[in-house]
DNA sequence: ATTAGCACTCTATGCTTTAGAGTGCTAAAG
DNA sequence: CTTTAGCACTCTAAAGCATAGAGTGCTAAT
């Protein structure tokens, strides 16, 4: 495969950006007339020719223009990441107004942040709160709960609150408890949950050592405590329900299954989250079939190189680019500023 | 408006349960054939056309069979209800199967009765806890939280356990928040969210009277936590976009609008958790625009006679109303039972 | 190497026709 | 007086057909 020289880069591009625009198949005549390169139609054709050869752009069939394919808007997307400069300072201050009165509570400022991308993108806004594996405990609290329940205040270095409630065979009482975690916060305080976990099924296995009833049933209580899948939040099912990509009903309902099952988007964003700056995944390079007509723009916030959010942008392959790297990108720096002030 | 003899609430129910089966217009021949009346289809286009006229089937153009109104389809949800026991133990077991494991956990039980309820009646599966105002506190506990804050774990009667953040202005020990909490406490439990915010706009007004400073600054914080929006919990989005009636992109919009924005279905779930038993509301009834292409089943969950839950179907007016009202109601009682248990 | 010219291809659109389902009315039968 | 058979009429949805227009690829000229 021939590296593309400049005309051709520069027509793909062309191509890449009119579709984007406007939904319909490019011709030669188009690129001519809209990006002034001097050149004819004719020798545009030849030009396209050879895209639709390298497989950048494909043809609906026989006499019609030219569509980006995954590779042709990766192409495209590469020379934009190498250009610009994605901070927008307006957006930023926009957001901020919007996001800042909500600093204290976790769960809204994340399902707004998901609401304001949405609306400002007009393609879907995802975010998320790192899966339980990455989190680290910081202080854990337990009550006495209803006659033989126990509820657990699970307090993280992220800054996410978290109860659950345990069941317990006998009774306990709040002095007990206050013991118990007392024991916890000493042991696993500055862990990470997948740590814990590891810990707890070592202690558990040599079991019969251990000598303190309470110790015992605290461990037992970590097992049932210390795992939670991500929060993910997604918005904007409404907006994207207006593009012209979602004509299609087997779409629409491709990306709603997705967003209800949330396991195939947690799983992804989890797997970005160990990465910096902007990541954008092209439609197949997804690598997941139920998302493989679409395409992901993402950013991780980081605290001391752990991730403490991940914010993205689930669109058509056919999207905006520019402007999602630019919010995404904005958004992201927004929340982390929020997130690290401790 | 004469009201209906025994023969025409036959052909009635027969074409509205017709419809439901069929989304064709129903034509008399049909009637005559499938339903053994005894009658030649000419008489029961007469009954028919009677029907019409006083607005419980329409016409879509001349030349067709008819379509139940929503009056068409109250009629005949009202001779259902009349009728059926509607109990189903064996999804009472199924649903049992499910939940059983999460009782611990009120926010996946929830959500998991959403799922269930979806993919059992391929409709939209909705349940709430109820909205703040109605909710009872049982106790509250505060914690000194990161420099500059505080987080209140709040435990209601119905068993739900929320946290909150509140930024404060002067530092503050761990001891004078156990003292706050403890006055907090003494003063609050027991009563609703709705009546504390009103004890606390009382007790702000005459808060010069108020000598002890922490609980002054106690009040405050309750001002900022006491009150939160109901939890909804909504599923199956991707269920009813495979039914027929929701072919029309602009239904499946305004559908995903009213799922996203939640206002519009937590009011209208919150208004209807007065009542008992099961209640269907049709179409237009909902009285709210956006919704008017839509019906409701709901059940509320009660103990001692105050709600503790809502759970509910929301699917086109040309609904399986029998196997709703049936999922909706053993689901009901399922919870019912589940929350109960302290 | 580029471009103008031209024949060719394919789709989308609009129009016309047709088949079929269902109705309402009238007149006969029970 | 109610019910029913018969029939002309209406309307839709589907199928077939013609046409316009956009875009291509190739060839020959620049």
């Amino acid at each position: 495969m021939q590296t593309l020289d400049e005309r051709a880069k520069k027509i793909l591009c062309a191509v890449v950006q009119s579709y984007i625009e406007v939904p319909d198949p490019v011709g030669s005549r188009t690129v001519s007339k809209v990006y002034p390169f001097g050149l004819s139609p004719a020798t545009i054709r030849n030009i396209m020719a050879d895209l639709v050869e390298m497989g950048f752009l494909i043809q609906p069939h026989t006499s019609a223009g030219r569509v980006p394919t995954d590779r042709g808007y990766r192409f495209y997307v590469d020379s934009l990441l190498a250009e610009m400069n994605y901070l927008n300072m307006e957006f930023f201050r926009e957001i901020g107004n919007r996001l800042e009165a909500l600093r204290d509570n976790i769960d809204m400022l994340f399902s707004e942040t998901t609401r304001t991308i949405s609306t400002f993108s007009h393609y879907l806004g995802v975010a998320m709160a790192p899966k339980s594996n990455r989190i680290t405990l910081n202080r854990i609290e337990l009550f006495k709960y209803r006659t033989d329940k126990i509820a657990a205040i699970i307090f993280t270095d992220e800054g996410l609150i978290k109860n659950r409630v345990v069941s317990i065979d006998s009774e306990i009482n709040q002095k007990d408890l206050n013991k118990m975690a007392a024991y916890l916060n000493s042991e696993f305080s500055g862990h990470t949950f997948d740590e814990i976990r590891q810990k707890v099924i070592k202690e558990m296995s040599k079991e019969k050592i251990i000598c303190d009833r309470l110790i015992l049933r605290a461990i037992r209580i970590c097992r049932e405590t210390f795992s939670f899948y991500g929060d993910l939040f997604v918005s904007g099912l409404s907006e994207v329900l207006d593009l012209p990509d979602f004509a299609d009903l087997k779409k629409i309902k491709e990306l709603s299954k997705a967003i209800e099952e949330k396991h195939t988007i947690i799983k992804l964003l989890d797997r970005l989250s160990d990465f910096d700056g902007v990541q954008i995944i092209i439609g197949s390079e997804i690598l997941m079939d139920e998302m493989k007509k679409f395409s992901l723009v993402v950013s991780t916030c980081k605290e001391d190189n752990r991730p403490i959010g991940v914010v993205g942008i689930i669109g058509p392959t056919r999207m905006n680019y520019s402007k999602a790297i630019s919010i995404v990108d904005t958004t992201a720096k927004f929340l982390t500023k929020i997130l690290a002030e401790k």
